[in-house]
DNA sequence: TCCCTGCGGGAAAGGGCTTTCTCTGCGGTA
DNA sequence: TACCGCAGAGAAAGCCCTTTCCCGCAGGGA
């Protein structure tokens, strides 16, 4: 690879003008020395080392992601968000999938450290797991100590700036919505237990079925990974313990999808025979059919606003930005069907009002 | 930030016992100096200088990859066989969207070749763009020339290390299926014409057509975006100017998932009244409703290839290793409906042998 | 006893770039 | 004419590591 002093020996200039001319420096250079050092460049076909300048130049400029998975919609929606601020900014993202493994955060936020990044986010879900929780908050503060901007996306541990998607509240608003619509035999298709997603959806959930005096019983709850594949074995798995459901809830939009395939594969008719609702609502959950009523949190702009918080200027006070759920009705959730409304003995409750927001 | 030398001071000993302990030199360290060591490590919290490491040491080992998106599943699932087999090998990927602008792909081949990255893998169609193609190779070759390996993944126009999806063959085989159907009326939602794919796909297409007497007219093509929206709007255009379809194929899934609901919103049952053919099979395409007919392409398959072939021996003579299209039979295609055939004033054809490959 | 060998450790030379500092030569002022 | 100031270029000092090279010392063989 050509080096800097190659483009420079060629023009006839010393490095020092040759870098000057290529890094636009506000230092003036004669104009003739100017073409010489361009036309060396192009010639040699130079490019300079990445490393070299990061290491000899003070100011770090990159940003370091820490996500569950790019891939997986929910990610893909946060990171756009994420990128279309850095974009703007000339920052560029390093992004790194921890498929949900504890010991790969920690290992990347080491790495990124290691990368100089100016600053940090880690989106998804936090793990109830103390000593995890531990080690990544001193590793955080480590790197902020040392003047790195950190910021969390939908993890309560950290005692920095977040952005926090209202997952309780919006577990609430699938629990009204379904007592709305006079079920009562309702089953959840959770994602990992371990994950503070989870509990959290699911405490809201349980808020609101308590609150209409109906209850969830752990039996009426299924633990899978997150994903297409877990919703489809949980939802299976509940409706092997408990065939009189006539609603499942998803914990997230790909476990939802999962859990139509099941019930398409058993011939269960949604929502007449049983109700589904999702959550996250991800771009594909209005083209599965029925399109899928769920949760809707407001991805890409979580990701912007994350974004802006770790490029803005640097609070006192550790922010905290809650972004509020909101119920999108579709198709997959409907009233309790009549037959089971007889069998459970009582009439269903009338809706109640719009629970948007 | 800590640095080598202070944990050097540290531990009472010089930076070059340091990093020989750190690195797990094959040099030996007495323990007692390793402990010291290793100690200090862990007050410091200290972390390498990632650019200062690449910097000192000669080899490469990070490869960078450029696709158009990968939060597109078709790049998603090429990305995941690419990380699989970077994963075995310890490298690191750097991973680049361009989102289908040629500029920012030359960019990016210059950005990671002054991140002195040890292999480049582009992914994703070639553009019918000359000037950009000239660019392109120019630079490779540079990249090359110092050493770089290159692999391509579905693009013609590069001449070293590349793996082709047979994209012809798979049009072909779209073809050849609707024809078996009876379908004549058949229309096209396809991508930016200036893509390869695009181009290759309907060549594929039109020669099916073509050997069983039919024709493919421009005027049944609507070129747009390669994702649902685009599949959506192109849908609607078609069906606008030719309401005697009986056939629609996509040429790729999303656009695919777009027609449907294009459809859906129009009242046309699929199959029954019309068929929809996609291509590429992504995971969602089992999971909408009516599941999708496609054209699978092995992604994953695709990706680990090109990492090996970037990663293995470099071969005197470039290697292109073509990748077969296979048909998958699901629920969106189904016999051209009885009163059009009456319409059109033929029987349908007999079926055709089995195209599966 | 002397020399050679081998081991453990440090000094120092890069690796490629940026940036400060220094130097030269010119135009302008007193 | 002498001096000052400044523009434009280069020299050189880092940035933080890795790794080669070298040195001192202890142990073993002759």
């Amino acid at each position: 690879m050509a080096t800097l002093s190659d483009v420079a020996r060629r023009a006839g200039v010393s490095p020092a003008t040759a870098s000057r001319v290529i890094n636009g420096s506000s230092k003036p250079v004669t104009d003739e020395l100017r073409e010489r050092v361009l036309a060396a460049v192009a010639e040699l076909q130079y490019v300079p080392n990445a490393h070299a300048q990061l290491l000899a130049r003070s100011h770090r400029s990159a940003v370091g992601v820490i996500v569950h998975d790019v891939s997986d919609p929910y990610f893909a929606e946060i990171t756009r968000g994420l990128q279309r601020v850095a974009t703007d900014q000339g920052r560029l993202l390093m992004i790194c999938n921890s498929y949900r493994d504890p010991d790969r955060e920690l290992e990347y936020v080491e790495l990124l450290r290691g990368h100089q990044v100016a600053a940090l986010i880690l989106a998804g879900s936090g793990y109830h797991d103390e000593a995890f929780t531990r080690q990544l908050n001193e590793k955080l503060a480590a790197y902020e100590a040392t003047g790195g901007r950190v910021a969390v996306i939908g993890r309560h541990e950290h005692s920095g700036d977040a952005v926090m998607p209202d997952n309780r509240t919006g577990g609430y608003l699938a629990g009204r919505e379904l007592c709305g619509l006079g079920h009562r035999a309702i089953g959840v298709v959770a994602g990992p237990r371990i994950l503070t997603t989870t509990t959290d959806r699911l405490a809201g959930l349980r808020q609101a079925l308590t609150e209409q005096g109906r209850e969830l019983p752990e039996r009426r709850i299924r633990y899978a990974e997150f994903d297409r594949d877990g919703g489809a074995e949980a939802t299976a798995r509940l409706l092997d313990a408990d065939p009189e459901l006539t609603a499942i809830v998803a914990l997230n939009d790909s476990m939802a999808i999962g859990a139509l395939a099941t019930l398409r594969a058993r011939g269960l008719a949604v929502p007449q025979q049983i109700s589904v609702l999702g959550f996250d609502d991800m771009p594909i959950a209005r083209d599965v059919t029925p399109a899928l009523t769920t949760v809707r949190l407001p991805l890409v702009d979580m990701g912007v606003r994350a974004m802006s918080l770790v490029l803005g200027v640097e609070a006192p006070t550790p922010r905290v930005e809650v972004l509020p759920a909101e119920l999108v009705r579709r198709d997959t959730a409907g009233p309790v069907p009549l037959s089971t409304r007889a069998t459970a003995g009582s009439a269903p409750r009338a809706r109640r009002g719009d629970s948007t927001s």
